[in-house]
DNA sequence: AATGGGGGTTCCAGTCACGGGAAGGTCAAG
DNA sequence: CTTGACCTTCCCGTGACTGGAACCCCCATT
């Protein structure tokens, strides 16, 4: 398979297929005419790496969830770890936002959004709250 | 007042304070020794990036809003949008997080955690779900 | 044989909002 | 006079790609 059928079948852009090889995560063969070709394994370790993303793993966390994958004497106390440290991760991000939402919400809701120049969001970034 | 000093009122790091000029949001005059000498208003300025920032305002969105604060004959409505849109983002983020951290959850669960090879989580992302 | 179009290739630059660190000038205190 | 804490500019790196230029390859049509 040429990388642009293998970007079909995964949904994974080539242009992020070529990054992932140059990251070492793929190692797809080569025809004599310089084309990448590859192997059913490639496109299932493609398709891994695109549902890893999907869930918001970094590609260091990726790397580290395909050795697992590959790797038969694996525990599987390993892999929690890391969906654990990664979801400690989201939580806290998640959390953040909560609190802009929270703040913002709250100003827009002041803001009478009218043509008036009053306005309660620009007196609280200004300080003056 | 150096820039040390405005660092510490505004919490903003010199650095940062450094960029927000190169990219043009302050404009600190220069002593002769070539330090950035800041006055009072460049340091309201820079506590109100600073907060617009905390909530979460793209660079851009604060260039846009420090344009509004500092025009008088502004319409609150302006703002509202801008506030209303980065809201939405910030929503549609949440949403993404929230679904991540629910499938991450019930792989979570799903898996011993102990020894063993065998693992949920790599079950998932290695498609035989 | 030339051409056109739809593959593929490499490499370079840009994204966003800074942070790290080097190399060097300035200033107040001991 | 030297130390150490400031300050300056400049350039590189971050994460995970994306866009684009310049070029090669292959098949089909004119």
């Amino acid at each position: 398979m040429n990388i642009g059928d293998v970007s079909n079948q995964t949904g994974l852009p080539a242009k992020t297929i070529r990054y992932y090889e140059d990251i070492g995560l793929v190692k797809p063969l080569r025809d004599d005419n310089g084309y990448r070709r590859f192997r059913s394994q490639d496109v299932h370790k493609l398709n891994f790496l695109g549902r890893a993303r999907a869930l918001g793993f970094t590609i260091e966390d990726c790397r580290t969830l395909m050795a697992l994958y590959e790797d038969e004497t694996r525990a599987s106390a390993d892999v929690k770890k890391v969906a654990r440290a990664h979801m400690a991760q989201i939580e806290a991000k998640i959390a953040d936002l909560n609190a802009m939402r929270d703040t913002l919400s709250h100003l827009i809701d002041a803001c009478a959004g009218d043509d008036r120049p009053d306005c309660p969001i620009l007196r609280d970034l200004g300080g003056k709250a």
